[in-house]
DNA sequence: TTTACTGT
């Protein structure tokens, strides 16, 4: 007698718990593409194979999103979008903060004394003039950082985050960005080549599309960690073909086959005036 | 100030 009436009792509130759980499953997809469709363009980046390298999975910020790499132990890309803003302030630089969510023990000050700098993936100046205060405090989070050197951190990739926000934006009604690092071709030989936990990476890439242009328009870089700082931004000129083979990522996956091999399988520069901007200084010397 | 960071 007792027996059935537990089991009705455990039946319903399993029944609850089960409604709670497709409840909270549908808020929580719903966000998910809102986010998505906010922060991304064609898809968010995937693998071309399954590989141990290649897995990540998606940590969601205020104004971008990350793909992180518990093999890598970093983010694999993030991506973000931009476009031309009339008050060009920001609240000062915040602190660097942990971020939990990555499970690994890494520091505000893992990076100390190791000679690298903590590179931005997504940059502070660009998140925060366009997504405002939130979104910058969350740019500090250490999911977003790689081991830079100075001279590419401080130098060459800074020159191209200042051209893209300065000279790029204003010239489409927003731009798709997705950038993360590109890692020497045997996983082994790397493998402790390490700033605390965190792989260091070899060259580091960036990729930007006008979205919105007529014909949709896409640069992509890849910018080796040894630099001096002030070569040419167009010496770094590579098609999003040959990131994908480097990464073995798959960015923009939605594409329509047509659109892909224009937009991915070749270097098309016309319409970005690079010319202006590739020898422009930069602003810490 | 308005684009990086550094055992500040």
């Amino acid at each position: 007698m007792a027996k059935p009436l537990r089991f009705r009792r455990y039946g319903r509130r399993l029944g609850i718990t089960l409604l709670f759980a497709v409840a909270i499953t549908g808020l929580w997809q719903y966000q998910e593409r809102q986010y998505r469709d906010d922060y991304t363009w064609m898809g968010v980046p995937g693998w071309d194979e399954l590989t141990p390298t290649s897995v990540h999975r998606v940590l969601r910020n205020d104004g971008y999103l990350v793909g992180w790499s518990d093999v890598r132990i970093g983010a694999l890309w993030v991506s973000y979008q931009v476009h031309a803003v009339r008050d060009r302030r920001i609240g000062s630089r915040p602190g660097f903060t942990r971020d939990w969510r990555t499970l690994w023990p890494i520091a505000p000050d893992s990076y100390f004394g190791s000679g690298y700098d903590r590179g931005h993936l997504a940059p502070n100046y660009a998140i925060a003039a366009v997504h405002g205060r939130d979104a910058q405090v969350d740019t500090f989070r250490m999911s977003n950082m790689l081991p830079q050197k100075p001279a590419l951190n401080r130098q060459l990739w800074q020159r191209l985050e200042e051209a893209i926000m300065d000279h790029f934006a204003p010239r489409f009604t927003r731009l798709q960005i997705v950038t993360g690092p590109v890692y020497p071709p045997s996983f082994m030989e790397n493998v402790f080549n390490r700033v605390g936990l965190v792989e260091v990476p070899a060259a580091f890439y960036k990729i930007i599309v006008a979205p919105d242009a007529a014909d949709p328009k896409a640069l992509a870089f890849i910018m080796p960690q040894n630099v001096k700082g002030n070569e040419p931004l167009d010496d770094y000129l590579v098609s999003i073909d040959e990131i994908e083979a480097r990464t073995g990522l798959d960015f923009f996956p939605d594409l329509p086959v047509d659109m892909e091999d224009r937009l991915e399988g070749q270097t098309r520069t016309e319409g970005w005036a690079l010319d202006a901007v590739a020898n422009k200084p930069g602003r810490f010397q």
